[in-house]
DNA sequence: ATTAAAATGATATTCATTATCAATTTAATA
DNA sequence: TATTAAATTGATAATGAATATCATTTTAAT
């Protein structure tokens, strides 16, 4: 289990700032979507958290809310998917993209600078705040062209 | 109007080939979905429709099971959004990525030579064939930063 | 013109998300 | 620490988008 004191501090401050009252069912929210490796829609982390905290009971209402919330303060951010619903994950971090081979569903992540500093620029010259995003690179790798 | 003869009887050999039936209904969703300047979702374009075609009278089923057909046939491509849900573009359109507003659902289109340069190179970096590529970049607009 | 398969329109159903509301919890203040 | 008003929660009703069902209509091959 990782250290989220410092993310665990910010929603604290957020929530005080804004006059609003702290909750357990806030943190664990929170914390179980900055755990994840995955992205996760409002049902996987409901469930999620009501096996890891069978005795919260947190009700999936209470999910919904915090997400918004937490989208809100942009303290996690979403996407949403064609057929998986809208997906969170926390706006803290390491951002990677995905190069896929069409013949065996190969997946490797990588990261490219340049493009990343590209896609800032992109951005900026149409005035958007850039929050995230996701590419998609399709071909074959290697061992596929040889078949 | 424009011409869409040429993707009309793209829509009309797909048809052929699968064996299905070629239907007014299919032909004017879209038709539609090509002229229109906006990505439309289901409900957007059934209102256009009946608007345009108030005799048809298509119902929202079949504007459904057209895009689905339409999607799998690879004669559209649908972007899911935050609030408007998904919305349809046609093919036919050249090349571009999308720069999305997460907050107001706006999107622009946006084409950089240098990323598509640059995600050749990491494509072939790592020994793959490059055939195609989503770029979603998600942010929050210049309207949106202001309220 | 006949006919089997496909497609449609109306509408019932499902399922994700939001709204409502009584009960509980938080946190400021006495 | 006790009081209290406002915020939050959980249960669940309501909403709305998307899908499934089914009787009727349309297509296209013969």
């Amino acid at each position: 289990m990782q250290d989220n004191s410092e993310n665990i501090n910010q929603l604290k401050q957020v929530i005080k700032e804004q006059g609003l009252k702290y909750t357990k069912q806030r943190e664990i929210i929170f914390e179980t979507i900055i755990n994840s490796v995955e992205h996760l829609n409002a049902d996987e982390l409901h469930r999620i958290i009501n096996s890891e905290y069978p005795n919260e009971k947190i009700g999936i209402a209470t999910i919904y809310r915090a997400l918004t919330f937490l989208e809100d303060v942009n303290l996690i951010s979403s996407i949403a998917l064609n057929k998986d619903g809208k997906k969170f994950e926390p706006n803290t971090k390491n951002h990677h993209d995905h190069l896929i081979c069409i013949k065996c569903d190969k997946i490797i992540e990588f990261l490219d600078q340049q493009i990343e500093d590209k896609q800032e620029d992109v951005a900026k010259a149409y005035g958007f705040e850039l929050i995230n995003h996701t590419m998609y690179l399709y071909g074959i790798c290697q061992k596929c062209q040889n078949n």
